[in-house]
Order: structure tokens, then C-alpha cells, then sequence
DNA sequence: AGATCATATTGACAACTATCGATATGATTG
DNA sequence: CAATCATATCGATAGTTGTCAATATGATCT
């Protein structure tokens, strides 16, 4: 497996962060506008818009303009790019989770592989 | 699903640093002490000592003394946890890994779900 | 015990991060 | 077009990060 660890590190590090990772937490469930998510926190808009812009940047999260609003969706495939990379990397031998964890096998019908 | 957040965000930092990443990497293939590490980096040994420090603090890696040398160790169990959480929070609803990405699913024997 | 090897800690420092209030931009609405 | 609403940018600031050289600790081996 080849990997470009320096690629994935911006969208690791937008999640390093416990507003950003409860931001996409939220979008996972759907569209949201910026306006909506602020209500959720105790931050300044200015605040927000600086960590909407590290998950656009990264590629974790699309925004795109609607009139006055942003309209902010889950880059799911990206995500999903991410989790493939990262179970790739910590999943290559004996431990692996396809082989130990039975809990995220029998209860999820997404988990796909390592290798 | 009830996520908490806060709990994750230590381990996230951990991975958010390429030469961090690429150590995660090289301790999937198996067990490495501190100066077989050092040796794959341009780093200074303090440099990769306070790596290290981030990474076992985060309960990423294990690392146990033998006689001079430190060998360490991938938590399996905890990466294996995080990429459960990470899943979980990603892969709630319509766009979900588990749907749409056959790449890993037959690629991979390990994947398993979402929620 | 003294020398040596492997690793950890300390102190210094430059770079980066998260935060805010103030201000700017861009869109909508009267 | 003026007022207003939603979002972005700027400047300042305190805190955090990654790095090194120097030093300390702890183990091994004469």
C-alpha cells in the first residue's frame, strides 16, 4: 500500500479540534448553515468562520454560497478516504480490527476492510 | 450513538503530525524500539523522545521499558476505537461509507459498520 | 565504580492556533 | 439606495507546538 501520509495531516488536523469534530458530527446528520451551527456553540461568528474555513480547506467539509447564506455539507467521500487511510495504516497485521473486533463487525453493516 | 468528543481529541493530535503518522505506520508492521525509529527520521533524539511522549500519552502507542531500551508498540485496541468513533461520527446517515464505497468493502475483510 | 549506551527532561525559541472585537464584504429587503 | 442580515477578514493576543542542544537519568558492561 502506498501512502502520502503529508496529504491526509490538514483533514487529521481539522479534526484534532472538539468544536470542529462536533461540527462535523452535526453535518453528518445533514445540511447546515453557518447560522445554525453557531447556535450550538459559545463562540464568536468570527470564531466559527475561522473553523469553517480549516474544514472547507482541508476538504472535510463543502460550503457553498446560497445568497446570503453558506450552506455547509459533509465531504463524505473524503471522509470516508480518510477512515480507508487511517484504518490502513494502524490495520496491517495480527491486531487488526477485521480480526478482533467483533462488536463494530456484527453491529455495523459499513465497515468494509484493511488491506 | 453518545460521542464525547473531548475524549478523542488528544489521540487526533496525536495522528496530526506526518512524522507521528508515518511512526503509527511503521508499529503496524510490528514491535520497533526508540533508536530503530529514529533511525527512519531526520529528527534529533529529543525531538522523536517527545514524540513519542504524544504519542503513548494519547494512548495511541504502548511503550515499556526493556533494560536500556524502550520498545514500543501500536494500540491496537485504541486505534481500532478511534476509527470506530470517527466512523460513527462521518457515517450517520444517506452518504455513508458503508453504501457507497465498494472499494472497501471488497478490498477489505476487516471494515465493518457504522451504526 | 567508571565508562558507555539508550532514552528522557529542560530551557530556549520560532512558528502556529484559537480566540475576540472591530470592520469589511456581499446579499436581501424595504 | 439605505438598512439589515449573514459571513469573511483583520489585528491583537495568549496559549500551544515542534525543534534543537545541553543535560540528566537509568541500564549495561567491563
Amino acid at each position: 500500500m502506498k501512502h502520502s501520509y503529508a496529504e491526509y495531516v490538514p483533514a487529521i488536523k481539522a479534526m484534532s479540534d472538539e468544536i470542529r469534530l462536533k461540527i462535523i458530527y452535526m453535518l453528518s446528520y445533514g445540511e447546515m448553515c453557518a447560522c445554525d451551527i453557531l447556535e450550538e456553540f459559545s463562540i464568536s461568528q468570527s470564531t466559527l468562520s475561522y473553523h469553517m474555513k480549516i474544514l472547507t480547506e482541508s476538504g472535510l467539509v463543502n460550503g457553498v454560497r446560497d445568497g446570503a447564506w453558506m450552506r455547509y455539507t459533509l465531504n463524505t467521500e473524503r471522509t470516508n478516504e480518510l477512515i480507508e487511510f487511517l484504518t490502513g495504516i494502524t490495520c496491517e497485521k495480527e491486531d487488526c480490527i477485521c480480526k478482533n473486533s467483533n462488536k463494530i463487525k456484527t453491529d455495523n453493516p459499513c465497515f468494509k476492510g484493511c488491506d
